[in-house]
DNA sequence: ACCTCTTTGACTTTATTTGACCTTTATATT
DNA sequence: AATATAAAGGTCAAATAAAGTCAAAGAGGT
């Protein structure tokens, strides 16, 4: 395990794993006694690694009885992978954003027209989001 | 006379292949350090040596506990379909006959090598046929 | 001599960690 | 009831620790 924050995040994730309803409460003080670090740490794993994209809501309150309670959202919410509508709404974006070229797009979505035509939707959701990750790593790395 | 560069990339490939799942971790400025280089120097060594064309995936994180992580691609092959390989080699006489552009190229490879990792063998072939003949598709048509 | 591949280093971008100061809330005191 | 105090959590910027970029200089081969 690496960093402080990775330790953080994993002994968090670890409790809420734990927990029947997919919730976890502490007190950021404690917590950061723990930890042996700033009580900002804690503010700061929460801003990185339980964000709502990645499928986490939190909620706190200040003052005395104050709490931070992180809870985690579903998985149909964060599920990878993209309808063959979304994939090619997103082609489309990144070509208006000049991204991609006209032929780039059409390239695109031609494989994802021809891939979900003969997979089941789970695998060729995946897919379809695979492909527009790994183009976007070249095109904007 | 084998180059420092050769030096690194056969250094890298044995921790690789000594390793169980095909990965390594190191960090670049330590691994400089050891080889009494510049630190950009092993980033040159991944852009030559590492490449997803060469089959290798390499993720990084900057900051404090930064890391370089090295993960090689299988590829096996199997009857219906095209391996990772015959895929990258028809994608790369495509671009020599001036089909596709350089870009182009390495979208198509970057998403290759991307649906080859979680998938089971018989998917990926087929996957990456049809890739390749989506894009001719849309190319020659 | 020229071309390609290597090597370097100055500068940039990103991630983590901390601490000083701020805001909110509950509770005790007047 | 109004106010003061204590007990939380929030913000933000600085310090530090990585890795990335890119152009220029160097080395080897033809």
């Amino acid at each position: 395990m690496r960093s402080l924050t990775d330790k953080i995040e994993c002994y968090l994730k670890v409790l809420i794993d734990r927990s029947d309803d997919y919730k976890v409460e502490i007190q950021r003080a404690e917590l950061a006694e723990t930890f042996q670090c700033a009580p900002s740490q804690i503010t700061y794993v929460l801003g990185t690694r339980f964000t709502a994209e990645e499928g986490f809501r939190t909620e706190s309150k200040r003052g005395g009885r104050g709490f931070i309670r992180i809870q985690k959202l579903s998985e149909k919410r964060l599920a990878v992978g993209l309808t063959q509508e979304q994939a090619c709404m997103t082609i489309d974006d990144l070509m208006s954003q000049g991204i991609l070229t006209v032929r780039e797009a059409k390239l695109l979505i031609n494989i994802i027209n021809r891939i979900i035509m003969n997979l089941d939707d789970e695998i060729s959701d995946y897919i379809r989001s695979e492909i527009i990750e790994g183009a976007l790593e070249v095109l904007e790395g």
